[in-house]
DNA sequence: TGAAGGATTTGT
DNA sequence: CAAATCCTTCAC
């Protein structure tokens, strides 16, 4: 019997499915990051959401452009874009490569208090990374991972729920809640967003 | 070549 | 509720 390890890192092959299978299969998962000087943050998963290429809120609704084309990319592509002109967010890119889906991270909850953060938000640390902007100024993630791939080690990576969590989902003892998504103008009428009841970080309340 | 607006956050 | 702030998209 091969022994088990507590953490997996998720492959590829596991987010090549319609995104909105993977989105709530990502609540529950840890987010990793390194940074450059090596430092390592890690963050659990708590609110997600889905888009698709028939949607009208999905970057790639369109057309491919140099902005999106990282969501056309495999799956276990990074997809980074700067809003509003000062915050990023980082996605997950979903299915096969060609098709433009790719799963927002609104929110994580961090294990322990990333370097840079200001008293003010210690002062509330589950709410550091709540929100997909928060989430990339917490974690330092900018434009400079776009297009990149998920990579254990490297520069950002997942890693599979663990053993207890997924037990508790199995439970009841936690539960996901499926809702509508969030500050679009567009396909605002889709539950695709998903996230941790109950969970302090989650971008609203 | 320019104007409009955005998958956000924060403070008034 | 409006500002901050800048890149992308689309119209002219």
């Amino acid at each position: 019997m091969k022994s088990i390890a507590s953490q997996q890192s998720v492959q590829p092959a596991w987010l090549a499915r319609l995104s909105t299978e993977v989105a709530p299969d990502l609540i529950g998962c840890t987010l990793v990051r390194r940074l450059p000087d090596g430092q390592i943050i890690r963050g659990l998963i708590v609110e997600t959401e889905a888009y698709a290429p028939d949607d009208p809120a999905c970057h790639a609704y369109r057309k491919r452009t140099a902005r999106n084309a990282a969501m056309f990319g495999r799956s276990g592509t990074i997809y980074v874009y700067l809003i509003y002109g000062m915050y990023h967010c980082l996605n997950i890119v979903t299915d096969k490569e060609g098709v433009g889906s790719a799963v927002l991270i609104r929110a994580v909850q961090l294990q322990s208090i990333p370097p840079g953060s200001e008293p003010r938000q210690v002062a509330k640390p589950h709410r550091i990374a709540a929100g997909p902007g928060k989430l990339c100024r917490a974690l330092q993630i900018d434009l400079s991972l776009n297009g990149q791939d998920l990579h254990p080690g490297k520069s950002l990576w997942l890693e599979h729920r663990s053993s207890q969590f997924q037990q508790d989902l199995n439970n009841k003892a936690i539960a996901l809640v499926q809702t509508t998504r969030i500050g679009l103008s567009a396909g605002t009428e889709k539950p695709w967003r998903w996230y941790l009841a109950n969970s302090p970080a989650v971008s609203i309340f």
